[in-house]
DNA sequence: ATGGACTCATAACCAACGCTGATGTCGTGA
DNA sequence: TCACGACATCAGCGTTGGTTATGAGTCCAT
């Protein structure tokens, strides 16, 4: 592979338009450059391939018998370059129009429904794929270039992203309405939480180990009364009189509300979580990305807001 | 077509490189430059394309899969410029090998020859194709890129080419040994010489017009005895007593000096012209042309040696 | 845990290239 | 013969891409 001799695209260019125009200072024109500009290319591209291609005249330019048959062989170059260059614009277009998320389970069902519809409003050409995941999946995918934007719930930020808390959740203990938590006159105590059984996610599930994190002096927590996939399925035995659960405010707060199930206040020990958008490090969110991330700014939260060290830095607004 | 967006050939196969090795710095070394220097490439490309194409770690560099996707595309584009770059390779080895000269008559005959078995000796792989033809003709060829190089006799450069002086030809009038001019005492006088019936060659040949130059203060001439196609048919015509004839020095020298012919000096008349090699002005010879043209000026010769304005201005050696 | 090896990024500096705008040279055509 | 058109040259300048030196983060082995 030799590509020493071989001259670069834009110059290349300039040789069929010094072809087509039959003028040095024409393809000039077309080329958005100077005469003068043109001359000393023409003439680099000569030194540079060691015969000349331009037969000069005061009436004109033509290429020689070498120049034309480079040229036949530039325009298969350029035919190429312009595939890519249709390629890239393809991919640019993808990036802005196309938006893959993944998200942690309390922010994709929570919090995320509103952010798209505004996303939707404001930019109605964009496609939005939606993944929910765990908060660790979610770093991975992110990192994988898997998805644009992820947004993770918990204290840290995961290695190798930059991140931008974008909300916050605050874990609230639920009973039945009929269990005697809800006639409660002073706060629960932590311990009594902690030694009672609940009506439980899965184990690796963000909020119970969120929970578990809280509660890690009391260790070990009584088993869990029940097992469920899904938060709307603890969030239903609950309301059916199962027993105690620890969800997200977020999910609880209808419920609440409408005086299905009961918060139940506790005393010194802080359930509340942060969510974040996270993205690779350094690596700024453009396009619909970036739009999302303006809307979970502007979108008017629960609890207060912060901004991560990607926020702080040195990196532009 | 936009080529704005589309990297560099160079940016391009550094990018095939990175995915190759998986680094940033193994493809610096690949590569023949600095590991900076590839970095900073790189992240000049994710600007201009608008999107990451290499993913970065501790451990090494993969490209995304918007950047598999462009190395395969620029694959495409590196392959059609390999394609480029060998066809200029050939045009240029075609250049250095294979010699076209075109060489008005006298110097085809005379002085040509020498000069190619010297070339043949030191430069055995070229090959030389060589048209003889008049001076104007020349100068054609030469200025149409049909020929490498080209030779022309009489005072004047062709216009739009550069010229450097190889030699100096003499016209001699020359007499069968019974002629009476034969025996003269002091030189010829011109205006006799031009009212005298002359073997000629046909009107237009270099030699005729530059003896019709050098008497045009005694014109009209007398018309020719002879008129015949070829030097050597003069040289013939005159040996065999059909009268005086005006030849090349180079021509006749052997009849001379063998006593075939007789020279005869003439008074107050210059019938030297110059022999010049030429070329397209600015556009210095190279490849086994520019071998031709160093060996034209280590060749004894005779009479002698100027040098054009191309070889005194201020262009290279 | 700690130091070394490896990755890539950044900083500061420098040389070369390419462009511009003005001017010069040459050939052509009225 | 003159004026115009096409290209070449020149001087100046900003950008680019290169270099070396250095920093920061990660992984691995001792």
């Amino acid at each position: 592979m030799s590509l020493t001799h071989v001259p670069d695209l834009d110059s290349l260019e300039l040789l069929i338009r010094v072809a087509a125009t039959g003028s040095l200072g024409q393809a000039a024109v077309e080329h958005g450059i100077s005469q003068p500009a043109v001359s000393a290319r023409v003439q680099s591209m000569e030194r540079l391939v060691g015969f000349p291609l331009v037969s000069r005249s005061a009436r004109g330019s033509t290429l020689t018998a070498e120049g034309a048959l480079l040229a036949d062989w530039a325009r298969e170059v350029l035919h190429a370059a312009d595939v890519l260059g249709a390629g890239i614009a393809s991919l640019r277009h993808d990036r802005l129009t196309r938006l893959r998320v993944a998200a942690s389970l309390t922010v994709a069902e929570y919090l995320l429904p509103r952010w798209l519809v505004r996303l939707a409003a404001s930019h109605p050409d964009t496609a939005v794929r939606l993944s929910a995941m765990n908060s660790a999946e979610v770093a991975v995918a992110v990192l994988n270039g898997d998805v644009d934007l992820g947004f993770v719930e918990g204290p840290r930020v995961p290695a190798g992203l930059d991140s931008q808390v974008v909300g916050r959740d605050q874990l609230v203990v639920v009973v039945p309405p009929a269990h005697p938590w809800a006639r409660l006159r002073r706060p629960l105590d932590p311990a009594t939480l902690a030694h009672t059984r609940l009506v439980q996610r899965e184990p690796l599930s963000g909020t119970r180990t969120a929970l578990e994190l809280a509660l890690r002096s009391h260790a070990p927590l009584a088993a869990p009364l029940l097992e469920l996939s899904s938060t709307s399925a603890v969030r239903g035995a609950v309301a059916a009189g199962a027993g105690p659960a620890v969800l997200s405010d977020l999910a609880v707060r209808d419920d609440v509300a409408a005086g299905r199930v009961v918060a139940v206040p506790v005393r010194d020990l802080d359930l509340s979580r942060s969510l974040r958008a996270v993205w690779p490090r350094g690596q700024r969110p453009t396009g619909s990305a970036r739009d999302l991330l303006t809307i979970t700014r502007t979108t008017e939260l629960r609890g207060s807001v912060g901004r991560s060290r990607a926020q702080d830095g040195k990196m532009a607004p």
